[in-house]
RNA sequence: GCCACCUUAGCUCAGUUGGCUAGAGCGCCGCUUUCGUAAAGCGGAGGUCUGGGGUUCGACUCCCCAAGGUGGCUCCA
């Protein structure tokens, strides 16, 4: 057995395990489901009144040991689909014999490729399946496709983590079950190597460093969702969206702008109204007109196209707007900066002709890669398509169209992809790009959307060379996306190390002591290095050096030198390099100017390693 | 929004089974010191124990409600 799947097949079993031990425990457990995830299991259970805690777990575990200490032989068996069924009932395991129906009635379980409205319904007439297999060992039977190890006591090491709500089959309109999760490895070797590395996650989390660095604040006066950038964490948003800016200025985007709320009858034009409940509307007690902070820009955008007449020469229009919109996001999907009720996007709308679809996608996708590229910030693919449901906009045709189109420019610019059907917007297919935070966890960042559906609503249109009224595409676009998303990646990711270009502070001057000399001269430098654009602070308190050197590097500070009475007389200095930047190991002195004029340079060329 | 858990000083955390004036380290302020590449010394200020109700002679501690947060689920940039 190739080492993966027997890596899968044990912590499948150890999710047998884990039910066996509730069952144990709890008798009327009602069990779901019980797959095998990243790094380890989970299984779904209903106690009816009883809620797990963590507190639980130990107790948990402890049974757990005691199942793998018996060493029952994993029995696989099969039973005729309707056996089965009743096998359900008797066993009183309403979601077990909900599956059966949907195996007998479909030959699958899984809800994607179900028709929503037969989920788990009662199957009559002829099964698509004949025999289910189960799984036995010793008092615990469960229906299962396996495959499983030999025996309980032939599993790895394992821990429970945590417990949380799930719906049954992801649908938030069915009851709720407990999530119990677990991680299982091979060896215990693994299993602590794992917890580890989740213990270092920890330690660069965005919000921790967020604080620690001093980059934002979430105030609940302001409101949860809203989060306020303090002048070190502008430095680092104002310098992504200058870089994505002049991307896009290179690549023939005019800056536009649009105010923050609008009528909402904006919205019901554009289809938007009805598909976004989580607006935020806005009252007013002088008019009876209904406005709404905007929750996107596309449609503003529109109304410039239509405000004149276009030909066919003026295109491809090229709009980019970085600006904050507003969503009233649940409560409980608030996340830090990954998710927030006031977003802000390098937003860009191109309007095209058709013949100029691919050309504008492929610029676009130049800037991404540039971008993240530049960044250092390795990132994956996603196709969002349709699916054949009815949820979307406009002629299938051109949706087959686009789709085709997408795909050839991702395979030939070769973008490590995937196809999520049913995960398009209803207006058009996407490219998605996603980056990963310190925990593994992809948030969709960069975003390439092509739309006929607008262009239709708005009645958009140009004229072509034969005078006939033609009607645009549109191409949105985000490169970095919420800026407050992207940060909250670009945080973990560089784990507050940030490259010279955006570090807020770029370099630090400790002054030995406290002299009018050492305060002078230590200012000197302060005024050239304004000049020179770059951020630069003194440190001239009444501390010990050793103790401003530590401050400084737990600032994650680039460069810091150290002002005191050999500097005054050479007029050099020798810059401490935070150590992720270096490239050589080896302390140069060199003079103020020359030093600071180095600086300045990497910082225009936005490198990530020093030259020094 | 749903499920579970959490909330003590600016930050990180102690605080016995309900019982004296709620503590520590860091940070901040002041004084001493004037120091050479990851923590000098001394002193001081700072808390309606998230908020509101309740139980009790007495609540940071127990119960209820709310807010905020954390981890899941659902939804999403």
């Amino acid at each position: 057995m190739p080492e993966q799947s027997a890596l899968q097949a044990m912590r499948h079993s150890m999710a047998h395990i884990l039910a066996t031990a509730i069952q144990h425990l709890w008798p009327e457990a009602k069990f779901g489901v019980g797959p095998v995830v990243e790094n380890g299991f989970y299984y779904d259970v209903d106690l009816g009144e009883t809620k797990i805690s963590e507190e639980d777990f130990a107790r948990i575990e402890a049974e757990m040991q005691k199942v793998i200490a018996h060493d029952d032989v994993f029995e696989r068996f099969e039973k005729p689909i309707d056996e089965a069924i009743v096998w359900a009932k008797e066993t009183k395991q309403p979601y077990k014999e909900e599956l059966l129906n949907d195996l007998k009635r479909s030959g699958t379980t899984l809800a994607k490729e179900l028709n929503s409205e037969e989920l788990g319904t009662i199957a009559d007439g002829k099964s698509k399946v004949e025999n289910v297999s189960f799984y036995k060992n010793g008092d615990f039977v469960d229906l299962c496709r396996g495959p499983h190890v030999e025996s309980t006591g032939k599993t790895g090491a394992f821990k429970l983590q945590k417990v949380g709500g799930a719906y049954w089959r992801g649908n938030d309109q069915n009851a709720q079950m407990q999530r119990i999760y677990g991680v299982a490895f091979a060896t215990d070797r693994e299993l602590q190597d794992h917890l580890a590395m989740l213990e270092q996650a920890k330690k660069r989390d965005h919000r921790k460093l967020g604080q620690e660095l001093d980059l934002f604040v979430i105030s609940d006066l302001v409101g949860p969702g809203l989060p306020i950038f303090t002048p070190r964490g502008t430095v680092l948003r104002n310098g992504l969206i200058k870089f994505s800016e002049e991307l896009q200025q290179d690549r023939g985007y005019e800056a536009v702008w649009a105010p923050h709320m609008t009528r909402t009858e904006l919205y019901k034009v554009s289809g938007h109204y009805d598909k976004y409940p989580e607006r935020f509307d806005v009252s007013s007690v002088e008019s009876d007109d209904t406005f709404m902070m905007k929750p996107m820009n596309c449609p503003h955008v529109t109304q410039i196209y239509a405000s004149r007449p276009r030909s066919y020469r003026d295109l491809p229009l090229r709009y980019m707007e970085t600006t904050t919109m507003y969503r009233d996001e649940k409560s409980g999907e608030l996340h830090g900066l990954s998710r927030v009720r006031a977003l802000t996007q390098d937003d860009s709308h191109a309007f095209v002709r058709h013949d100029q679809i691919e050309d504008e996608i492929r610029n676009i996708i130049g800037m991404v890669k540039q971008m993240y590229l530049t960044l250092d910030m390795p990132l994956s693919v996603d196709l969002s398509f349709r699916d054949d449901s009815d949820n979307y906009f406009g002629d299938p045709k051109l949706w087959q169209e686009a789709q085709k189109i997408l795909e050839r420019i991702a395979r030939e610019e070769e973008l490590d992809y995937r196809v999520e059907p049913g995960e398009a917007a209803f207006y058009g297919p996407k490219i998605d790009i996603y980056v990963s935070d310190a925990l593994d966890r992809r948030w969709q960042c960069a975003t390439v959307q092509l739309d006929f559906v607008m262009p239709e609503r708005f009645q958009l249109e140009y004229v072509d060379e034969h005078g006939e009224k033609q009607r645009p595409a549109m191409i949105h676009k985000a490169i970095l996306g919420s800026i407050e998303r992207f940060l909250s990646v670009y945080i973990e990711h560089t784990a507050g190390r940030f490259p010279i270009w955006v570090a807020p502070e770029q370099i630090r001057v400790i002054t030995v002591n406290q002299e009018e000399a050492t305060v002078n001269f230590a200012n000197g430098i302060l005024g050239q290095a304004q000049k020179l654009h770059l951020r630069l602070g003194v440190d001239n308190s009444n501390e010990s050096v050793g103790k401003k050197i530590r401050a400084a590097e737990l600032a994650k500070v680039p460069y810091v030198i150290v002002a005191g009475d050999k500097e005054i007389k050479t007029k050099q200095v020798t810059p401490r390099i935070r150590k992720d930047m270096v490239v050589i190991d080896a302390p140069v002195s060199l003079g103020i100017e020359e030093f600071l004029k180095t600086v300045a340079n990497e910082a225009k060329a936005r490198i990530l390693k020093t030259s020094l």
